[in-house]
RNA sequence: GGGCGGAUAGCUCAGGGGUAGAGCGUCGCCCUUACAAGGCGAGGGUCGCAGGUUCGAAACCUGCUCCGCCCA
């Protein structure tokens, strides 16, 4: 009897749950219940005309995966969803839609209506975001939604001005700002984009001196800016000019006339001519001169790029233009003194990528250095930790060398500045619009047009989404929040802010962790970007592979300290392990044939080895997945459970299980099928924060199936694996009999005997352990279930260290054990012997690395105490396979040939006599150079006889050229620095000596890890190491 | 100019002083009654280069090369 599909179909599945989930209430987290502990998180507010992309569907994803699994464990969760206004984007966008649609600027419409239109495009565009987040499972508190522009975040947002204003951190300055002529506004230092080395040109022009006597000539970068040119500059210890400070030039175009000033600060005198043209009102250097020396500020441009009035001829022109004109007029006067490439640096506007210009205008700036110092404090006194430990560095490092921050934007969209002017020039700043000048008293007031920085209004998200200023219960319950997870491209934006924010206002830190997560990357490691046009929208990827394989996906991809490149390749495998859990889940069904889950604990009903084994594992795989995901180790967390369900449960207990689902003894199909539902429960929980959907399906199908003790109507409402510990017995007793199996199947593949072809037919298949226990277990049952996987017929057990001697038969040697597979007329004897003497060639390699260890007094003398004696124990071992190899060959050559020991080339103690014959360099580099011809031709030849499936065809060979190409190369490299030393350039004889060691060390690794999986395998698969 | 990452199997990447790993791809065998989105095997590595520390380095230190990112 079966309930399920035949595979998981995740469309039909994921559509089905998210409203049930949010129907019940699961994600709304309770300001009330101070019984549990809370455990909260607010999600960083994407744009809200945007969409998604795959970075937003990681932020989601992580952050479910802690909600659930802290939902799970108990606590009381709360994940607060919200958008972001996003005020130049936004803008931006509008803008483009109304000149598109209606061929209008924001300025036809006027500041009312263009707003009204905004919020229209809000409402039409604001719920995709949401959509998207339930696609993806996010249990997201949607009761406490909120929006940066809404009423009670903009009522915080004004407050929080006010009280900045009243306290002095917040004012009001003419100084010079980025200005982007394209977006129209100032921009915080934080929205340039540096380029380092834009391609230019240097230009130098000579201004004539006052008295005409002379002339000094300056380069320039930036032409058009000598418009507004007030000074020029030479360094004070500069013999070449030093006639002439205090002197004054002449301005060829507008006749002004102004000072050489002598600044040791600004001028390098080894750059250019050693002279700087001076423009205090659009460069930040010249900006510094100009004060320092009194110097008059004019400023040439509009706002939208174009010379001003103060450009004289020139006035009307775009900036761009006016360069080329500034350069063709001075040319006609003869100043030209001619241009080179110069690689300058350049500032972009991060939205537009306009080049910046510096501009001197008014704008509203943070004080920010007293709200760095606590901010700063917090972190030092570990109050917030960062994760990755390195993000910490950053954080502080830009602290502590911040700039006060420009708040103000010339756009309409956004939180307007409560600030009021009255015809007198008075600024009066209230939370409420005010009627009177608090000056004057003048009721003439005009509210200041500009809007804040949208980061301004971000950056008290964690607090102002809570109700701040009220002091709301929410707040008392859920703030600080557990963690900020968001990625590392935000840190100085918003996250460095919220703390700034929260300390101030709070007095507490917004959040305990900040959990900073890595960059998604397409599959070429390219950032995505629209106009790459590599933007992969979450959506498409789970309607094609599911929402639960692309959330294990990007989990399993997420490691400390290095970008996501995300593959479908991967997202398809990991769809695989999602059928694979439902065809677990599947062959349960179809095996529960008189089960009921009474509840009660499944160690107790275990019966066979295999289920104690399965159980001792399954608790590791808890505690591993446990301990990863409380470190933020979202890969590790994956991968573990993973690894057991699939490797563990699926390939090995229940291939084991089957003997004992379909016994007559009762008792034993009962606890089979016990621990088989255990386990399969426990991995839904394990890996519900990852695959929601799936296992909240899978759940409720085995839930109905098994009936409801213990099994909450949803797997929301369940309980998170506890951490406990593990039955290394039942773990130790049982790992000798897979590798058994491992061991007689790995006979087969060698020896490539299918699987039909039964084993130990005429004569029996011999199995020696040496440990009673295990011998126990094999008497008691065990050896049918090894006959059973591996088609072997008869099966004979021994307590002993070695199997007796059959001839013509192959020998698997693992720790504890050893198995002897007659092979009579199956195979011949060259075969058989060619595989032991592989396999010895490996233990030999391995075990004369160890006894060279062994033998230095120093190791032994130096080294821990175990790991001394775990190489002893490791030495004895292969010693004892070794022996075994070296019988079980001369049994199978036969009683003429002598059990000779093959002499290993790593045996020899003479590092020089065990290289190969030295050869001349020209030889091997032919050598090297024919297998690549040889490869290439292989390669053409595949291509031509099969050119339709080329790449498949091509493929092999293509890669072993290649390898022969890498062999060839590090041959020859090898060969030349052998010639090289021969030829004289010795090193000193101790260092020599050392390379040769290190180089043979090298050389062996290479063999002996080629043992270790030989005796991984033969071992069976043990428990991860640690 | 300063800082932070990275370079490990054909590809994508874990690991982090004591036996080099995973997934995908490759090769061979198997449609064995949960799953071919599968099973069983196999092959594949001087862990970027050069020094140093250490009994022992892929890991720690120094320098170099290349690739990212951040800041000025």
């Amino acid at each position: 009897m079966t309930e399920l599909a035949k595979g998981y179909e995740h469309r039909e599945v994921e559509a089905r749950w998210y409203k049930l989930w949010k129907e019940r209430g699961y994600f709304h987290g309770d300001e009330h219940d101070r019984t549990r502990p809370a455990f909260s998180i607010v999600l960083p507010p994407p744009n809200v005309t945007g969409s998604l992309h795959l970075g937003h569907a990681l932020t989601a994803t992580l952050q479910d995966i802690l909600i659930r699994w802290k939902k799970l464990s108990g606590f009381n969760t709360m994940w607060l969803p919200g958008t972001d206004h996003a005020g130049i984007a936004t803008q931006m966008v509008v803008e483009k839609e109304l000149k598109r649609t209606e061929k209008k600027s924001r300025h036809d419409l006027g500041r009312a209506e263009f707003l009204r239109r905004v919020w229209a495009w809000k409402e039409q565009y604001g719920s995709r975001i949401g959509q998207q987040h339930e696609a993806l499972g996010a249990c997201l508190d949607w009761e406490r939604e909120r929006f940066t522009m809404d009423e009670g975040l903009s009522r915080a947002v004004r407050e929080v001005f006010v009280r900045l204003h009243e306290e002095g951190l917040i004012y009001r300055e003419k100084k010079l700002i980025n200005w982007c002529t394209d977006c129209r506004t100032a921009l915080s230092d934080l929205e340039v984009e540096h380029e380092e080395a834009h391609q230019g040109e240097l230009w130098s022009f000579a201004y004539p001196l006052a008295d005409g006597s002379g002339e000094i000539v300056v380069a320039t970068t930036r032409p058009e800016t000598m418009l507004g040119d007030t000074a020029i500059a030479v360094h004070p210890d500069d013999d070449r000019y030093r006639a002439l400070v205090g002197k004054k030039v002449r301005h060829p175009l507008l006749g002004r006339e102004f000072p050489i000033v002598a600044d040791a600060i600004l001028v390098d005198p080894k750059f250019g001519t050693g002279a700087v043209k001076v423009t205090p009102a659009h460069d930040f250097n010249d900006f510094e001169v100009g004060k320092r020396h009194g110097l008059e500020f004019i400023n040439i441009l509009e706002l939208d790029g174009k010379l001003n009035a103060a450009a004289g001829p020139l006035a009307g022109l775009d900036r761009v233009a006016a360069r080329a004109e500034v350069k063709r007029l001075v040319g006609e006067l003869g100043l030209d003194r001619g241009a080179r490439l110069h690689l300058l640096p350049l500032g972009r506007c991060q939205r537009s990528q306009t080049v910046l210009e510096p501009l001197l205008s008014d704008q509203w700036y943070v004080k920010i250095a007293p709200l760095a110092g606590p901010a700063i404090e917090a972190v030092e006194q570990g109050k917030t930790r960062f994760v990755p430990e390195q993000w910490t560095n950053t954080y502080m490092a830009w602290m502590r060398n911040i700039h006060d921050w420009c708040i103000s934007r010339q756009l309409w969209w956004g939180h307007q500045i409560p600030a009021w002017y009255c015809p007198d020039g008075h600024v009066t700043v209230a939370r409420q619009t005010p009627s009177a000048c608090s000056t004057c008293g003048s009721a003439a007031l005009r509210q200041d047009e500009d809007v804040l920085d949208t980061w301004f209004s971000s950056g008290l998200w964690p607090f102002s989404t809570m109700g701040w200023p009220d002091r709301t219960d929410t707040l008392k319950t859920f703030y600080p929040t557990s963690v900020m997870e968001t990625g590392h491209d935000i840190i100085f934006f918003w996250v460095a802010r919220m703390m700034m924010m929260g300390i101030h206002f709070m007095g507490e830190v917004p959040f305990k962790t900040v959990y900073l997560h890595p960059m998604v990357r397409d599959s070429k490691g390219q950032k995505m970007s629209k106009t790459r046009g590599n933007v992969i929208d979450p959506l498409v990827v789970s309607e094609k592979y599911g929402a639960d394989a692309l959330r294990f996906t990007l989990a399993a991809l997420t490691a400390q300290g290095r970008d996501i490149k995300l593959a479908d390749e991967r997202i398809e495998g990991y769809r695989a392990f999602a059928n694979k859990l439902w065809n677990a889940s599947r062959f349960a069904l179809m095996n529960l044939e008189g089960h009921v889950d009474g509840g009660g604990d499944p160690r107790a009903a275990a019966r066979t080895p295999a289920d104690r084994w399965i159980l001792a594992r399954l608790q590791r795989a808890v505690n591993e997945t446990v301990e990863a995901l409380e470190a933020f180790h979202f890969n590790d967390a994956a991968n573990t459970v993973y690894h057991f369900v699939w490797h563990e449960l699926c390939d090995w207990y229940i291939e084991l299980s089957k003997e004992a689902l379909s016994a007559d003894d009762a008792g034993k199909k009962a606890a089979a099928q016990a621990v088989l539902v255990h386990c399969l429960k426990t991995s839904y929980l394990l890996l519900h924060p990852f695959m929601p959907f799936i296992t909240e399906e899978l759940w409720g199908v085995l839930r109905t199936r098994v009936g409801a003790t213990g099994w909450p109507d949803s797997i929301m409402a369940g309980r998170y694996p506890a951490v406990g510990p593990v039955d290394v017995d039942a773990e130790r007793a049982f790992t000798p009999i897979l590798g058994i199996i491992a061991a007689i199947r790995n006979i087969r593949g060698e020896m490539n005997i299918a699987f039909k072809v039964a084993l130990g037919r005429a004569t029996p298949v011999h199995v020696a352990v040496a440990d009673t226990a295990t011998h126990a277990l094999l008497h008691a049952g065990e050896s049918r279930r090894i006959s059973r996987l591996t088609n072997v017929e008869h099966l004979q057990l021994h307590l002993a260290a070695a199997t007796p001697r059959v001839p013509q038969s192959a020998v698997g040697v693992g720790n504890g054990f050893e198995v002897r597979v007659p092979l009579a007329g199956v195979i011949d004897v060259a075969a058989e012997t060619a595989r032991i003497d592989k396999e010895l060639a490996r233990v030999d390699a391995d075990l004369d690395g160890i006894e060279k260890k062994l033998s230095n007094p120093n190791f032994v003398a130096r080294a821990p105490a175990e790991v001394v004696e775990k190489d002893r124990a490791r030495g004895d071992e292969l010693r004892t396979t070794r022996q075994k190899l070296i019988n079980h060959r001369a049994v199978m050559q036969g009683p003429d040939q002598p059990p000779e020991e093959k002499t290993m080339e790593t045996n020899n103690p003479n590092p020089n006599q065990s290289s190969p014959p030295a050869q001349p360099v020209a030889d091997r580099m032919e050598q090297a150079a024919s297998a690549v011809v040889e490869a290439a031709k292989d390669a053409m030849q595949a291509v031509q006889t099969q050119a339709g499936e080329f790449e498949k065809a091509a493929a092999p060979v293509i890669a072993q050229a290649r390898q022969a190409v890498k062999k060839a190369y590090a041959r020859a490299k090898k060969a030349v620095k052998k010639a090289a030393k021969q030829a004289g350039k010795k090193k000193p004889a101790k260092k020599a000596a050392k390379n040769a060691v290190k180089k043979k060390v090298a050389k062996k690794k290479v063999a002996r890890k080629a043992v270790k999986k030989v005796a991984k395998k033969k071992g069976g698969k043990k428990g991860k190491k640690k």
